[in-house]
DNA sequence: CTGAAAGCGCTAACAA
DNA sequence: TTGTTAGCGCTTTCAG
């Protein structure tokens, strides 16, 4: 059976392509008997429309690219599969573009990719959500676009995100309400806006409980295991070192508990530790980490509800949304040693 | 600047439309100095041929889909990038489809999404690789696919794949070099062939260095950490616990650490663990895990590579390529304990 | 509520 | 070596 085209389908069930199209296409004005006719037309040819075809009268391609430069695995597909969520219902497809975003080419790439406009709109992850010249190359190429976890600017564009400082206060409390008085904090990328957010959270939980920070219990990481390890190694070799740790994602997190293991620290009896993001990796290290859960496939999915909603209403202000995240309590943390 | 189309390049290229089409596809029979006025206005207008005219025209839409199902978030990955790296060179766009393999509705899904023919080949990784149901599918669409890693039937379609049987035979060699005689063996998920390859490198390698197998060191695991840590705690709780664990993959490695953590178990000293896939986790775990490398990426380049060679050259019989895995010595192997 | 006609921007087949 | 002409299968516009 060769492939169905609309003029068959309009044939089979005698009416005009023009009838067929507003029926595959939801548009009213067609009588309830007439649309009957034309879906059995469809059913029995199995016909499918041709997205070429579609898009190349409508200039419209029913695609969505996911742009992104993130080398957390988990990450990326979590945002992938959401965004694919919200695809599937509204019979989408996805495109993905990874890339470079210290290149000096990634807006010719970006423009390059687009301006085929093979594509109807973008969403963009950290640490791209916040790259203004990727901004203003969608701008120009008049791009629909959604943000994901943007750091500020919340106004340039639809954006979704989670309140990271919020999520880092509330884990800072809750190690202070352990009795913990000598945290230690590793820092995450400094490209990376999440981190700077997460450090203020932290900051204000520990100034609201009065207790001072010295230096030598900050360290800038960054995100990766290695220098997690390294951080945790200099804070818990100083005299006073600290009795727990809050490392700004998962990875490093490990890494102090790496650290720990080669000193003969004990987790949690000596040194509490904590992650951020409820990566796999929280249930296969030893002992199993306390973490921070950002609702990552929610965020994608409303960030591509949003995308969508702007690509088939025309008037829309940029919406906003905030979603929450939430403490996940393992093993790796407990009270403070006295 | 609006939107430029084939027809202002020739207009400003003082030629016909034709001519800038052979032009932008490589055709051959255009003289120097006439390509060159072309390339000159095409620069100019900064053109971009519209995918969907082009692939309305000629049927072909340069965008390449990859079916899986896969729960390993660093595998999919390094999937998508390895295809990525080859579409970028020849100009084609990744489609993703995650889909459930166990769903009774399979078939019909990926019949849905590629009989729109939007997609000009598939990629397929395990366990689609697999599935006779899944490939009777595209032959009946007459959709060009290659899979990877597939168990068997290596001749039905274009491939590639890693030798794991013989990986894990090297695996288990170097075990037994180090002195084991008691190696405890936790299997993969049974509908992964991946598995069965792997415990039977492992067997060989014990058969002919005339070690019996007794069936208290051999259980059934499933690709995560729990089912690892059950396993390895079950062997480890015997009268004459193994002296090593060879897990199929990281993640069930991983629980055996957890398990030894628990158990007071000392590793490498009186436990060697390894594991397969050396995937992100095993520079996170404590003690670092010993693994096997797959080239996941250059598998899924060499199989995009086959791919696209199919689409553009009309002769092709099923190539099939295959790659070699490698040890990765960390530090949670060692020698027999006396 | 329905239909006829005119493209969308390209490639394929054929002519010159 | 180059150009001409017909579509590809749909949506849009406008007319009934």
């Amino acid at each position: 059976m060769a492939k169905a085209t609309i003029d068959n389908v309009a044939a089979l069930a005698g009416v005009s392509i023009k009838t067929v199209s507003r029926v595959v296409n939801n548009e009213p004005n067609v009588r309830q008997a007439t649309q009957e006719k034309v879906r059995d037309a469809i059913k029995q040819l199995n016909y499918r429309p041709s997205p070429s075809a579609r898009s190349l009268a409508s200039n419209r391609s029913f695609l969505v690219a996911m742009l992104y430069d993130n080398p957390s695995a988990h990450y990326i597909i979590d945002v992938q599969h959401g965004i694919l969520k919200e695809c599937r219902k509204r019979n989408y497809d996805l495109l993905i573009h990874p890339c470079k975003y210290q290149d000096a080419e990634l807006c010719h790439e970006i423009e390059n990719l687009l301006s085929k406009s093979r594509v109807d709109g973008v969403i963009l992850t950290p640490p791209l959500s916040d790259i203004p010249e990727v901004m203003t190359t969608l701008d120009s190429l008049k791009m629909p676009y959604v943000r994901i976890s943007p750091a500020e600017h919340h106004e340039l564009s639809a954006c979704v995100y989670c309140d990271d400082s919020r999520a880092a206060k509330d884990m800072a409390e809750y190690l202070i309400g352990l009795g913990h008085r000598r945290i230690g904090f590793i820092a995450g990328h400094p490209d990376h806006s999440s981190s700077a957010a997460r450090e203020e959270g932290f900051g204000q939980a520990l100034a609201e409980h009065k207790i001072k920070q010295p230096k030598r219990l900050v360290r800038q990481g960054f995100y990766d295991c290695d220098s997690g390890r390294e951080a945790a190694l200099h804070m818990l070799k100083t005299s006073k070192p600290p009795t727990a740790i809050f490392a700004c994602n998962d990875n490093m997190a490990a890494g102090v508990i790496q650290a720990a293991h080669s000193l003969n620290i004990d987790i949690p009896a000596q040194l509490s530790v904590v992650g951020f993001d409820d990566s796999p990796i929280c249930t296969l290290t030893w002992p199993e980490l306390s973490t921070i859960r950002q609702p990552i496939e929610e965020l994608a999915e409303k960030a591509t509800a949003l995308l969508l909603n702007e690509l088939s209403n025309k008037p829309t202000s940029h919406e906003e949304k905030s979603l929450h995240c939430s403490l996940i309590l393992r093993d790796s943390s407990g009270p403070a040693p006295e």
